[in-house]
DNA sequence: GTCTATAATGGGATAGAC
DNA sequence: GTCTATCCCATTATAGAC
């Protein structure tokens, strides 16, 4: 019967298609590690598949080149960032609430996904000779689009007049850096990682600067 | 005569030593160039030589292997980063004036030297495999150092009690990004490179930051 | 101190059997 | 989809002549 054999031919491929997630995930997780250890350079496809617990070959059969995985990795970082941070910064909205949020938002992805903030910064840093385009299409856009609600906010006398680019880039170097500079902070406090009394610390005084900087209480 | 034998053997040592201190000097600076675009796996000794003029095997011959030439680039880095900022942090002296140095130090550091800056950020976000112990021996007892300073004007109540140490790490962190992220900003702020506009303009606010924060005006 | 030659390894990628 | 075998190239490093 014909309605047989399709069910069966569907559900062969779904569950194909369900092992493929569950082996791509499994590598993706793997290269995010080394991606952020080692950059684009400096991480090999076979430790990769060896981590991931396949041979080098049949990783290359899920993604065909090196290069396509590394995208893919940027690709999982960028949609997890962005997706964080879309809409938060509103020029409707209160500059003290949005700011506080914004600042926490960033402090939260430094301390859930190091590993997504450091593949990026490696990239950047290293001129972002492989991800500039999306970069460029992606990101860029967004920082443009908080810096102009921030100048809105000064436009309206909300907030003190500084200048809103230079503020977005300070929000973002302090809070990265507790992804980027983490081995670095870790040996200034002694600790063997950061942890979640650290992050409140940072938020503390992050925020109490971003705040004072455009003149709020 | 001994002493025309020994003049003229001195004086070709002495010229063969500074032959080396000028070919060490050119391999260095191209070296300095592209571990900053590729890090440490991403570059080659041999596009090295070739940037600076020497074969490979030549190069081997100046820096036995690529450890030892990436060891000397970064021994570069922070010899002229730490001679910067040695006794800038002085807890004898006014905070305001401290502050106002420091910051305007460390942006001077990334303007002047940016890409030395990107040669330790890779180093340090891909966890300091190579250069962690020099890390450990020579930058974070400064660290340590310029948060006693801060710490020592808090207890004597010469500025406002804030966390001393997250207090360097936005510090460090927000003037070394116009380093390191200067390709992104680049791209936010639609320039071709970093001007000198934009160091000033990152000064007053990343000042006016630090100075609120600790309750200075 | 500089060159040629070459070793020795690791890496990305492809072909083709099963 | 997975495996074996293999190609081809770049890379670090060494040996030895000049």
């Amino acid at each position: 019967m014909a309605t047989s054999v399709n069910a069966i031919r569907t559900s062969t491929v779904k569950r194909r298609a369900l092992n493929r997630d569950k082996v791509e995930a499994a590598i993706l997780r793997e290269a995010v590690r080394l991606f952020a250890a080692g950059g684009y350079e400096g991480t090999s496809i076979a430790t990769v598949a060896e981590r991931a617990g396949l041979s080098k070959q049949n990783l290359l059969y899920y993604f065909p080149t090196k290069e396509a995985l590394y995208r893919r990795v940027l690709d999982g970082v960028l949609d997890d960032w962005l997706a964080r941070m879309a809409s938060l910064a509103d020029a409707r909205k209160e500059p003290a609430d949005v700011l506080r949020a914004y600042v926490r938002a960033k402090l939260k992805f430094s301390r859930e996904q190091p590993l997504a903030s450091r593949v990026y910064a490696l990239e950047v840093i290293g001129g972002a000779k492989v991800y500039g385009e999306q970069i460029r299409q992606r990101v860029i856009p967004l920082l443009r689009a908080d810096i102009a609600v921030f100048e809105r906010w000064i436009a309206d006398g909300r907030i003190a007049p500084v200048n809103a680019t230079h503020l977005l880039f300070a929000v973002w170097a302090m809070t990265q850096s507790y992804a980027d500079f983490a081995a670095q902070m870790t040996l200034v406090l002694g600790r063997e990682q950061l942890a979640q009394d650290d992050f409140d610390d940072a938020e503390r005084l992050v925020t109490a600067m971003v705040l004072a900087a455009v003149g709020l209480p």
